[in-house]
DNA sequence: TACATACTGAACCGAATGGTTCAGTATGCG
DNA sequence: CGCATACTGAACCATTCGGTTCAGTATGTA
């Protein structure tokens, strides 16, 4: 369905949304870890953490694995490429949206007969 | 503060992670809108539309002015530029941890060759 | 002046979030 | 066996979210 991609970049935005899980992603990035040494890292309990990896492993950007007691969580096979996307997307319309602006603003400082240079970078 | 860009990166994330206001977004870049244009498009109260533009001018990606009756949204003097920094940035880590990756099992792909001529010798 | 239009704000609603505690279960280890 | 570790699940809690209705206010127009 057309939902699906729609409703994928919903589940990651939201992930990245929250300081904590954008900061266990940076440290999965540097090693994969326990729940217990995650909760240990952002100070918070055992079942908070488990709740926060829950929301990554959901939007597929972390997987996890269990062996024995303790289950290791990694980054998951998923980059952020559609989100990239996304937003590379987005700053494109941004910036022909102000390069609009930015002709019209020439146009009248050509107009007025002023000299003008360009504004934005 | 240094929670300053943390709080913003929660704010734009939260704001791209609902369809209706990644459209509106969209809708933006192509035309200016009144609230009530973007509640007949997305096919909700003007109300609601309200609240949505809100967040999205919360979060500095949608600037508005009202003249007369009519608030007017365009899109903001922000990009999405903090973003993408943050994406690029996470998936150059993640890219090296799969090159990692890579690297054993090309390793381990290199043992086994050498096994196997060992056993075969 | 009267009426329609465009927005605004408060109040409400059910569901989701971000966190906790507490009471398990499963596993490793001496 | 007996105890510590590591996780799990249910329940609870306050807050936020996405949406509504309803009752305004301000503005444009005939």
């Amino acid at each position: 369905m057309v939902q699906y991609a729609k409703a994928r970049l919903d589940a990651s935005f939201a992930a990245l949304s929250d300081a904590t899980r954008r900061g266990v992603l940076e440290q999965l990035g540097r090693a994969d870890a326990s729940i217990t040494d995650l909760a240990e890292k952002f100070h918070m309990t055992l079942t908070g953490m488990k709740k926060h990896v829950g929301v990554l492993e959901q939007a597929g950007l972390v997987t996890t694995e269990k062996v024995g007691r303790v289950r290791t969580c990694k980054l998951g096979l998923r980059g952020l490429e559609e989100e990239a996307a996304w937003i590379e997307r987005y700053r494109q319309v941004w910036d022909a949206r102000f390069d609009e602006l930015d002709k019209i603003v020439e146009e009248l400082k050509r107009k007025e007969k002023v000299d003008g240079r360009k504004k934005r970078e």
